[in-house]
DNA sequence: CCAGACGTTGTT
DNA sequence: GTCTGG
DNA sequence: CCAGACGTTGTT
DNA sequence: GTCTGG
C-alpha cells in the first residue's frame, strides 16, 4: 500500500527534473505527505505545469466527498474493472510526483514500525496515478488523485504486502500521454528493487500533523 | 428492468 | 457515470 | 497510512 | 468497533 510519502525538492530541481512549471506561491517542501491534502501531481490534461491534487479519488457521481478518503489507492491487478477506476484508467491520468514513500512494517499483532523507502541515488520519481474532478453542491470543482499499487518487489516484500507503482522515467510521459489501455497496463509493475534502498524512522511520521525533515531520520530500534 | 454499490489493506 | 445483483 | 472522534437537547 | 479528518 501506500498512504504517506515526502516530496521536498527545491522549485528549480522539480522544473528542471519534470520539465514543468511550478508556481513557488503554490509549492512547498513536503515530508510528510497524506491523504486528504492537496499534493503535487503533474496531470495529462495540463502537463506543462505542476497541480495540486487532493490525496483521496472522489468520482464524478460521489454524493459527498468524504468517499475519497476511502480511495487512497486503486490496485493495478483490477484497475480496468472497478467502476471507480475504470473511467479515470482511459482519460484522467497523472504523476504522483515523490522522493520516497512510508510503509508500516507490522513486526507482532501489536507493533509496528515505520520504513522509509527510497532511491538508492536520492533521486526523485514518479508514482502512477489516476485523477477525477468532483462538483459540490456549491459549485466548487475539486480534482482528487489515487495511487495505484502493485505486488512488492523483493526490498518491499521484507516491508509490506503491497507497493506503489513507481514508473521509469523512459514510462513518465507514456503514462500521461499514451491511450492505449494494453500498453498503459504494461507500465504498472513494480519497481527494479536493486535501485531503491529502505531504513526504519521514527513514529514522528505517524501523525499527519508532524511534517520536518527529521521525519526522515534514520532511527535504531532496539528489539 | 430497477436498486444499490462503487475501495484497499490486513486480519479472521 | 457504470457495473453488479436481484 | 495514522490519529482522533464517535451525540442530542436545550441553554448561553 | 468504525468512521472521519489530515
Amino acid at each position: 500500500m501506500c498512504g504517506r510519502f515526502s516530496f521536498s525538492p527545491l522549485t528549480k530541481i522539480i522544473e528542471d527534473r519534470f520539465d514543468v512549471k511550478v508556481d513557488p506561491s503554490q509549492y512547498k517542501q513536503r515530508y510528510n505527505c497524506a491523504p486528504s491534502q492537496n499534493l503535487a501531481v503533474i496531470s495529462n490534461n495540463r502537463s506543462e505545469e505542476l497541480s495540486f491534487y487532493r490525496w483521496g479519488l472522489i468520482p464524478l457521481w460521489a454524493k459527498d466527498k468524504s468517499i475519497g478518503n476511502k480511495m487512497i489507492n486503486a490496485k493495478a491487478e483490477t484497475i480496468t474493472e472497478k467502476a471507480s477506476f475504470k473511467n479515470s484508467f482511459k482519460r484522467k491520468r497523472c504523476l504522483v510526483l515523490s522522493d520516497g514513500f512510508f510503509e508500516w512494517k507490522k513486526i507482532n499483532p501489536k507493533e509496528k514500525i515505520p520504513y522509509r523507502i527510497k532511491m538508492r541515488d536520492d533521486s526523485l520519481f514518479a508514482m502512477a496515478g489516476i485523477w477525477d474532478t468532483w462538483k459540490n453542491e456549491e459549485s466548487d470543482y475539486i480534482n482528487s488523485f489515487a495511487i495505484i499499487t502493485t505486488v512488492p518487489n523483493d526490498l518491499m516484500e521484507n516491508i509490506h504486502l503491497r507497493m506503489p507503482v513507481i514508473l521509469e522515467r523512459k514510462d513518465e510521459q507514456n503514462w500521461l500521454h499514451d491511450n492505449n489501455p494494453d500498453i498503459l497496463k504494461t507500465l504498472l509493475k513494480p519497481y527494479a528493487a536493486e535501485l531503491m534502498t529502505a531504513y526504519p524512522i521514527s513514529t514522528l511520521v505517524n501523525s499527519p500533523t508532524n511534517d520536518s525533515p527529521e521525519i526522515l531520520n534514520p532511527v535504531e530500534y532496539l528489539f
